[in-house]
DNA sequence: CTGAAAGCGCTTACAG
DNA sequence: CTGAAAGCGCTTACAG
């Protein structure tokens, strides 16, 4: 980073082989090189050999900025990070930044992080666009009303979103978890353990997210012929004290006290609320799982500490879904992928 | 990402200004705009005004790329994205590399996120490098025996280890978290809350930073007086159940049960560890906090979800330390910054 | 199938 | 204080 001493600058000089040395060392012009690794098919074989051969003995590697400059094209997607961990989906895209990282490779590109400016939510991908260091972007955590889908499709910027655009579905490409599913399943797995009485803990309607998830538990309680109503549901904001309260609400309408043990259980739209959920049921003086099943939603390291069964979302099949679309060939029509989530099982929802 | 559609790189080509473009608006030579940017003290004021107010208008930002080539220096550091999210470091990381990214810009710099090679564990490393995308880097979770200080130091590679380095600790630049102090803090602070017997439940003796901490507790008892007995300790592999059973034993050995409420507390070397120390009290028909004091490290979701007091590591300090560290200027002699950890106080150490 | 030429967008000594 | 020249390391039409 900081200027190179003279020594370091030397060694490093002196092991950094350019395409005119390989071009060189295999006798060939640099332009040979140069299509002996971008055009093999346009090579004689026994060219192609000595120049491989030559790049493997030299050890040498392309210099990515003369790539870039040349080709007009950085190979390289950006991926905002943002500081303010709130609540649920900090840890999961983290994650997805990671699994990103991981297949990038593969593709031949590499993965820019950047913070946003806490002024104008799209300088940072101006900004990094502007300076040629990406040439698209992957989003995440799209909100409602987020002027950032806008803006890049203005500018015909490549960009693909994990998490539904939902102001403009059918004009991006993203890929997304189906928590709708997702809760489908968790209803599944509780009528199949016995559990007969599943509420709802969610958040308050509005969101899309929340409403996405409601309805899978609605779907859930028809798929399974349990008769608990569909309005056997509470809500709470994104906070453990709110959350426990209306949980105990919840099982006080469920009368999961006075019901059979394993016969009541209670899914949620996050793994916070089940956490709530699950102080609830011990507050009664009640076992989670033995006596009242409880599901959480996002598979968190708090879920796998407290034996919480949670609906885990596939972050690696969504990166890899999210490269796909976004390295599609132009002219391709916006795609859209919903990912199965499945669910990790524990204690919580383990009867008798 | 993909081929640019020929509308939009018609629209991208009329949008990007060049470094000629400036020169031709402002009147002067490119290198004069080259320098009124980065030599701004070279050029007469009247011509610096003309070229920058040019670079305004045209909204010119230098592309990357082209400086890099120019520069043989990409400006970049590179950091390592672990998929497995084992324990303890996994989000203080995750939070770290974000926090990297929002200082980054203030140096002129960026972050290229790269993920290991499975199978040679500088691979990664000598890639990145090779290929020109970054000219140094910023390690993490640096392990007893690790190879990666060495084979840097040996190929004069300037990084940074957040985390000390614990096998060359005076070759290399580093910063990391006081975790010994920040133990000394949890005891002060729960002696100052009135709790008398302070118990330690950490992990099995060798590890470096687990020795750390419990050195840290050894020391609070002594500075706060305490008559607990530095064997008061209990130990456990980083598993909740185990943690729970040592935790119970812990204070078995500490006569929770038969002191009075609030007397006896427990300070833990993780979060994880805590959270069976929490069970471990309500195992007993305890509360938390009134009765026994509990507290953790690492201050993660789990702790602010339990209401676990839990000792919190600065990473945005950390992160700042660590881009002057990279950046200080050649032959500056290694340094190394212990930064004091703080305490996110909640009800498990409240007593009464 | 191979190579001579041009050029991507900058910066850096170096003359003037 | 400003500009003409050279060049960083590649790739891409284009001749031969």
């Amino acid at each position: 980073m900081s200027e190179p001493s003279p020594a370091s600058t030397a060694s490093t000089a002196a092991s950094r082989a350019t395409i005119v040395d390989v071009a060189k060392a295999a006798g060939v012009s640099r332009q040979t090189v140069s299509n002996a690794l971008n055009r093999p098919d346009r090579v004689a074989a026994p060219t192609l050999e000595r120049v491989l051969d030559a790049v493997e003995r030299l050890r040498f590697t392309p210099m990515v900025s003369a790539q870039q400059l040349r080709r007009q094209r950085a190979s390289a997607a950006g991926f905002e990070v943002n500081p303010s961990h709130q609540g649920r989906l900090g840890h999961i895209l983290d994650e997805f930044l990671v699994e990103l990282t991981v297949d990038a490779p593969r593709h031949g590109i590499h993965v820019v992080a950047f913070a946003p400016d806490p002024t104008d939510v799209v300088a940072g991908y101006r900004q990094t666009l502007a300076s040629g260091l990406v040439d698209g972007f992957v989003l995440a955590d799209t909100r409602h009303g987020d002027p950032r889908p806008d803006w890049l499709l203005a500018h015909e910027v490549p960009f693909v979103s994990f998490g539904r655009v939902w102001d403009r579905p059918e004009l991006t490409r993203w890929v997304d978890v189906d928590g709708r599913a997702g809760l489908r399943a968790a209803v599944a797995h509780l009528a199949d353990r016995g559990y007969v009485h599943v509420g709802f803990l969610g958040w308050p309607a509005g969101s899309p997210v929340g409403d996405d998830r409601r309805a899978g538990w609605v779907d859930g309680l028809a798929a399974a012929g349990l008769t608990t109503s569909p309005d056997e549901a509470e809500e709470a904001v994104q906070d453990l004290d709110e959350a426990t309260g209306a949980a105990g609400r919840l099982l006080d309408r469920l009368g999961a006290v006075r019901r059979p043990a394993g016969s009541t259980a209670v899914v949620c739209a996050s793994d916070l609320l089940a956490l709530g959920a699950l102080r609830a049921v011990r507050a009664l003086g009640l076992e989670p799982g033995r006596d009242v099943g409880v599901v959480g939603f996002d598979d968190t390291d708090v879920a796998a500490a407290m034996q919480l069964t949670s609906v885990h979302q596939p972050v690696a099949d969504a990166a890899r879904a999210a490269w796909r679309m976004l390295l599609a060939p132009a002219g391709t029509p916006p795609v859209a992928q919903l990912l199965e989530p499945t669910l990790t099982v524990r204690a919580s929802s383990t009867p008798g």
